[in-house]
RNA sequence: GGCCCCAUCGUCUAGCCUGGUCCAGGACACCUCCCUUUCACGGAGGUAACGAGGGUUCGAAUCCCUCUGGGGUCACCA
């Protein structure tokens, strides 16, 4: 038995990619629309690094008149495909990515995303269409039953790296049909492989150039497994000739699955796409992005402070031992969110909700995102989706992988928010609010909500901040508590010397406390005028030196809004409540 | 380890293809100062990179080679 394979060693043709590169993005966007595609496996969850393939293969596509298609890879009977297996899409919704064909999608206004005339677009449900194309490669000999058991596998793979080689498969020979019968009678189930012409394999990519893989290195690989579905390879190739995808956008680490990608397109007859793959995305400390990531925190916060058990209504006793027990096991968000809360420790946003979660607009993630990996060139580095869609080509993306850093993220979006009309910031916030933050909507009445939105604009970098930092609204006034610390102390004037004569900062507080309840006008301008009335002839003009202990009083610690808008927000009944609470418990400090 | 790819400030990057205009530009971060009722914002200035070594050339961040470093991949996962 030869183990050439005469039908298809001719060389490798490149389709329409037979001619140099700058013609052939010009060609096949002027003569068909490009088709790109997003095809991830089942998640209920988008992670960011998928964020911005999925971006780069919209704007590619929709930036020159073509279509952007999802497909779902749920080949892996494994891996769940009920309907969280899709919670991504809302993800991709929500960072303004449409797709023109794939899962149906109802978008918040309604829109219905999807569809399309080359579903399903589940690959669990094109079985029949896989196997067609498999029967043909084997009625041609371009594929064959392999019986090898996983123990066989395994002990080849041993002994190749004791040769230190690297495994690769082969075709041994044909089965005669008493082996075959006698693998069948001892309960094997077969596998089919592919099998690969032997010659040197030139891939071609837009992003990484050129790169040929040695004869040998694409073996005779699995294309359909034992239990039926086909491999990731051979799906994935029917799948984009039938759905005519044009350009394959698809992250790195698929770069030299490429090489058995065009083999198989090869004896299938198929067009051949051009390829781009994309770098990964990093942590600042160069480790891979990951959903363990978040775990992994607080691993290390529960290690550091040596807590034995799991804080009030975190998780239950159960699975805290098992999580502890097993580094591999990931805690469910919600369960994450609440011990993060409750050991005081920040969760790395990995996954698109996550950042949504923290309070970052969909804009600004995707122009971020843009930014891992692609530049528009020259200076510009604020733009949005429609920019993107108009600028975006291949010839740009950078070839290094990009370390995700968060603080430029947060400044961005400090940008965009400071920068946003009040109107539009008051109804994100309100948006935001009923997804993440509803207390804050039933305890705030529709002004008072306003005002917050006001008064914390400024100085707000995510949708989160006018929540996350002015829990002290919400609270009860007897519940409120007060920070013992430094500046709390400085300002009230606890155990500090002073002049003769001089009023401390709890002097004021108290002084502030009696003027606040005769004021006729519950109003910033009123407040701020009897406050600075006040100060002028009590504290040397330093309105600083009467606004901080007011801001303890109302709000417990030294950080607030305005305080004049923190008073009308908190009402004077309240504010008086509470500072005389205030000047209560400073009494207690030493 | 085999194979493949990559390499500019701490980070994201411009410049590289078509060597000189680059003793390398922008942004974030950082430092200093200013502004200030807290926090934050804002304003002015500053520190900071062509991984190393060889070539080619009148001239190299830009072209070539070697080394070093980094990444990807070697599944009946995708």
């Amino acid at each position: 038995m030869s183990t050439v394979i005469p039908t298809f060693t001719a060389v490798c043709t490149f389709g329409y990619l037979a001619v140099p590169e700058r013609q052939v993005s010009a060609m096949t966007t002027e003569t068909l629309p490009p088709v790109t595609r997003f095809a991830p496996s089942p998640s209920g969850h988008l992670h960011v690094g998928g964020a911005r393939t999925a971006l780069f293969a919209w704007a590619f596509a929709k930036g020159r008149g073509g279509r952007f298609v999802i497909r779902i890879e749920d080949t892996d009977q494994k891996r769940s495909s009920d309907a969280a297996s899709v919670g991504f899409l809302k993800d991709l919704e929500w960072l303004g990515i449409r797709w023109d064909e794939g899962p149906e999608f109802t978008a918040p206004d309604g829109t219905v995303v999807g569809g399309g005339p080359n579903g399903p677009y589940f690959q669990s449900e094109r079985l029949a269409i896989y196997n067609r194309y498999l029967e043909q490669l084997l009625v041609e000999g371009k594929a064959y039953e392999a019986w090898d058991t996983a123990e066989e596998l395994d002990a080849m793979r041993k002994a190749a790296m004791a040769r230190k080689e690297a495994f690769r498969y082969r075709y041994r020979g044909a089965v005669s049909d008493a082996e075959r019968a006698a693998f069948l009678a001892e309960g094997r189930q077969p596998v089919i492989r592919f099998r690969s012409p032997e010659r040197d394999i030139t891939i071609h990519d837009e992003v990484l150039g050129d790169a040929t893989l040695p004869l040998g290195e694409v073996d005779d690989f699995v294309i359909r497994k034992k239990d039926g579905f086909p491999t990731y390879h051979f799906a994935v190739v029917v799948d984009d000739e039938l759905m005519g995808v044009t350009h394959v956008l698809r992250a790195q680490e698929h770069f030299t699955n490429t090489a058995k990608h065009m083999v198989l397109q090869d004896a299938l007859g198929f067009r051949r796409p051009v390829y781009g793959h994309l770098s990964i995305i990093k942590n600042p400390d160069d480790s891979k992005m990951s959903k363990r990531d978040k775990d992994k925190v607080l691993r290390k916060a529960v290690h550091d402070r040596a807590v034995t058990e799991p804080p009030m209504g975190t998780v239950s006793v159960e699975e805290w031992s098992q999580w502890l027990g097993d580094a591999n096991i990931q805690l469910e968000l919600e369960g994450a969110i609440r011990l993060g809360e409750a050991l005081g420790v920040q969760l790395p946003e990995i996954n698109v909700d996550d950042f949504r979660r923290s309070g970052y607009l969909p804009e600004v993630l995707c122009n971020f995102l843009a930014l891992n990996g692609w530049s528009p060139g020259g200076d510009i580095e604020k733009f949005d989706n429609a920019f993107l869609r108009e600028r975006f080509g291949l010839d740009r993306v950078m070839k290094t992988p990009a370390k995700f850093d968060r603080v430029k993220l947060l400044a961005f979006n400090t940008d965009a928010i400071t920068g946003m009309d009040p109107v539009e910031f008051a109804r994100r916030c309100r948006e935001h609010a009923a997804r993440f933050r509803p207390e804050f909507l039933e305890a705030l009445d529709p002004s008072a909500f306003a005002l917050l939105m006001k008064a914390t604009q400024e100085r707000s970098k995510t949708l989160d901040d006018p929540f996350r930092a002015n829990g002290f609204l919400l609270v009860a006034d007897d519940e409120l508590g007060f920070s013992d610390d430094k500046n709390v102390r400085k300002a009230l004037g606890i155990g500090a010397a002073r002049a003769d004569g001089a009023r401390s900062g709890l002097d004021h507080l108290r002084a502030l406390r009696d003027l606040l309840a005769g004021a006729s006008d519950w109003s910033q301008a009123a407040l701020e005028q009897l406050a600075t009335a006040y100060a002028a002839e009590h504290a040397g003009g330093k309105i600083g030196a009467v606004a901080q202990p007011l801001r303890i009083g109302v709000s417990g610690s030294t950080v607030s809004p305005p305080i004049w808008d923190t008073l009308v927000l908190v009402g004077r009944d309240r504010a008086l409540r509470r500072i005389d609470r205030c000047i209560a418990w400073s009494a207690t400090l030493a």
